[in-house]
DNA sequence: AGCACTTAATGTAATATTTACACTTAATCT
DNA sequence: AGATTAAGTGTAAATATTACATTAAGTGCT
């Protein structure tokens, strides 16, 4: 094996945006560190991939840890390898980042983790590492899949309201859309089903609830819906 | 230094999926590879990260070696690391494309590589390793990519007809353009300079001759143009 | 010289998409 | 009962996209 040779001390690992809805801001869960560098600082969740562990299962297992979750909507975004990004070694990191439904989770601290806390995405302004380049880069392509694929699936709760979506779409988006041409945009992709409720408890008029026509973004492109908004 | 004592055996290579447009047809550089595993067979160039190497400087490592080319477009794609990916150990990989101009180039074998040959990419069926998916991954991104980017500055010579532009197009997203329609709209974004030529030797009308209004990508985005085919 | 051949160059009308915009409705709160 | 809040709804103008056919200017052949 004239190949193996050749292997080269250094790591791999995977850093894991996990953002989620709240409050109308899109947020991102980030965790304080246990160990050195940058001991007790708020950075992003991530881990070294594991020896037998194939890399997508490796930001999968880092949610499991601060979540509990599996099965969430997860997309791989780039890859980070400068020689000096790491102050204690050569480290590769493989940014990816996961949707959650903030109200369905209670964080825990995990191994690598003392405490994890939601910060506001669009107020965060330094980071350790290079994970506010990280973030930026994650939150970049959010925005740009937002528009393409249905991922309220993952940020919403079951039965929501025209305006929640909205919401969503605005929060990640970071502006404002006007109500009557989102609603006809999003109506008109036939993903949303009526489910003949209303909101109850408001003090005003109450909205009507919908829901999701599939459960998961994977059972959505099998029916084979095209989306963009 | 607690971390190091994390560090694990394994390696992290890149490959470069390097396309070229010739004869009207996009195509991509291969190598025939040198050593085991799958010596002798035809294979995306690539290799190692070198210890103090940035990630971005290997694929350019890699175009060098085999092109001499320096400087040009190179874009990063998608990270493989399935654990059973590479027959010999752990090895993940970074996949970037990088695009040159075919005719200025006489690739040359490298030291990883016994031969070289450029092959036409939507007739390539089967590679080693994962290389016909990191192929596929990185075909559609550049079908992404030139529809926002003006990358014909990498792939055209200096002066070029209209026509050379629409071949580039159709050569890469694959199907056929309406004559009309992208000349209108690649003429009013204004990127392109009338340079008061005329085609000389060919047996019909001549076309006009353009170059690009800015040389790099870079130097594109720098003066604010938006672009959009 | 004339004709055949090849690709360049050009405009318009029909359709679809996007944008901007304001009032009425139905509930709660005081 | 009146104030407050967010829900819900339609249209016209502007813009973008699509489909489509004829004339122009060279070379090559006889």
């Amino acid at each position: 094996m004239p190949f193996k040779n050749t292997f080269f001390k250094s790591a791999f690992s995977v850093d894991n945006v996990i953002f989620g809805l709240d409050d109308s801001k899109l947020k991102v869960l980030l965790i304080r560190r246990k160990g050195e560098p940058f001991k007790g600082e708020w950075a992003l969740p991530g881990d070294l991939v594991h020896p037998k562990e194939n890399l997508r299962d490796a930001p999968k297992r880092v949610l499991k840890e601060l979540t509990g979750l599996v099965d969430v909507y997860l997309e791989q975004v780039h890859t980070f390898g400068k020689v000096d990004r790491h102050p204690v070694g050569r480290v590769v990191t493989v940014a990816y980042y996961s949707l959650v439904n903030i109200h369905k989770v209670k964080p825990r601290a995990a191994s690598f983790a003392s405490e994890v806390e939601w910060f506001p995405v669009f107020d965060l302004d330094s980071l350790p590492f290079d994970h506010l380049e990280i973030l930026h880069k994650c939150t970049s392509r959010l925005q740009k899949s937002v528009r393409t694929m249905p991922i309220g699936f993952e940020l919403l709760p079951e039965k929501f309201t025209l305006s929640d979506v909205q919401d969503l779409y605005e929060a990640v988006l970071n502006k404002k859309l006007d109500k009557r041409n989102f609603r006809k945009k999003f109506l008109s992709m036939g993903i949303l089903v009526d489910v003949k409720e209303y909101q109850t408890g408001v003090a005003h008029r109450p909205a009507k609830l919908f829901r999701f026509e599939t459960e998961t973004y994977d059972e959505f492109k099998a029916k084979g819906f095209n989306f963009e908004i």
